[in-house]
DNA sequence: ATTGCAGTATTGTTCAACAATCCAACGATG
DNA sequence: CATCGTTGGATTGTTGAACAATACTGCAAT
């Protein structure tokens, strides 16, 4: 150890090199294929024909079912098989309530927060307005999701970064279980814009008071859709 | 479907009747083991000896693994294999940004929260007196947990409660990282009973700044002995 | 309409094998 | 003497096949 390691020292961090598995590999195709919604909440994954058209073998399949159903993106259910999670009414109103307990307080504390997570939001804001000039509903969606990841980011806690992540990719699945990006997109733009501009300006508390709303109004109108679908459903 | 159905109707919802697999449940006992410190932070997991002891196969193992390595409380390493977690001081910092979060947005909140939430408060208080009372050290931080998993309820999410174990799951292991029990629980006992105290009498504004205060110190006090550690094992 | 009972398909789990990689030890090199 | 290349052994990564256990379907019997 000479004093001509000083190079090494001022080296990038260990920028996660990490060789990822099979397993993993799998994991994050099916993920993004379930939040895309190329498959369809409830569908049930068969190992066999998803470890033949993928060319893995059945147990390191399992391996990544075992991953996702971490996530609550695959239902496991014994000796039935994995399935794509199906949220339903109480789900909405629990991931509702887990997103109110972690975007408020993070768009409330975001006086401590570093600039440039907030000018995360802002892009995310752009983003979405981008894809709607170019009437992209779905990145649209992709946008939205993007501007609560940035709003979570404000916590500054890889932790709760990760949480969140998960919890949107759920809310995510809930759209998909009732296909219709383009309405309940739509309204939410310009909320996002105001929310960016109260947290740009500091006034953390209005930026906190629209986000509530939103929440609110989202939430409100899933569920409707919701208990209506499922009362169709029943008969 | 004719109206002698009601028998059914009024029997209790189905509790959780779902058979456990294998590798939940080889998973659950390595929780356990990795919670109770019995396999301390850091050590490697041999796939081969461990599946020869419980008498599951290498693969069902790797299921398990992957569960755990979900969690956090499992890492696994490329080619290397997977360890107990073995958090450091960035993790510390982390874990109570992430427990600040969710703790105390839930704690304010606590006045919309149904009396049974505040009774379990009250109840994990009292069960650390009590194992404070019998010398039961180690007794006492898992009631210390079940303490904040209570004021993590409050928020009343069942992910946030998932979460909320996860979070304090790991703190654990940095109790283990540095075993000092008894010095680490000792002075927050009374802390927890004014928390639980205000909370009972519906101020939750005190009860929120004496737990900032108290994730303050215990924050402080983890990180320091932390440095400490670091530092006299860097020689 | 409900129950009982095959037969079939799928998952649960194990096992054995091999490839890929890491790691420690050794010696070669400057 | 510190560093580097090589080699051999140990462990993980992944596969394929096999069998057991379970769920589902359809049909017969009541």
């Amino acid at each position: 150890m000479t004093a001509t390691d000083d190079h090494i020292d001022r080296l990038p961090a260990p920028a996660m090199v990490h060789a990822t598995s099979q397993a993993e590999r799998v994991a994050d195709m099916l993920r993004a294929f379930v939040i895309d919604g190329e498959l369809a909440p409830g569908v049930r994954l068969s190992e066999e024909k998803l470890s033949r058209k993928y060319e893995v073998s059945r147990n390191t399949l399992r391996e990544a079912f075992r991953l996702l159903s971490r996530e609550r993106l695959l239902v496991h259910r014994m000796h039935r098989g994995v399935f794509v999670a199906h949220p339903d009414g109480e789900d909405v109103r629990d991931l509702f309530k887990a997103r109110r307990a972690l975007e408020l307080p993070a768009v409330r504390g975001a006086a401590r927060a570093p600039e440039p997570l907030v000018r995360a939001v802002g892009a995310a804001v752009e983003a979405g307005e981008a894809a709607r000039a170019e009437a992209d509903w779905w990145r649209m969606g992709s946008a939205n999701m993007h501007f609560h990841e940035a709003l979570g980011a404000l916590a500054q806690s890889a932790r709760i970064n990760e949480f969140m992540r998960q919890v949107l990719a759920e809310t995510r699945l809930v759209f998909h279980v009732m296909a219709a990006p383009r309405e309940f997109h739509d309204p939410y733009l310009p909320w996002n814009r105001r929310i960016h501009l109260a947290l740009a300006a500091g006034d953390t508390e209005t930026a906190a008071e629209e986000l509530s709303e939103y929440l609110a109004t989202s939430e409100e109108q899933l569920t409707t859709a919701f208990t209506e679908m499922e009362r169709t459903a029943k008969n």
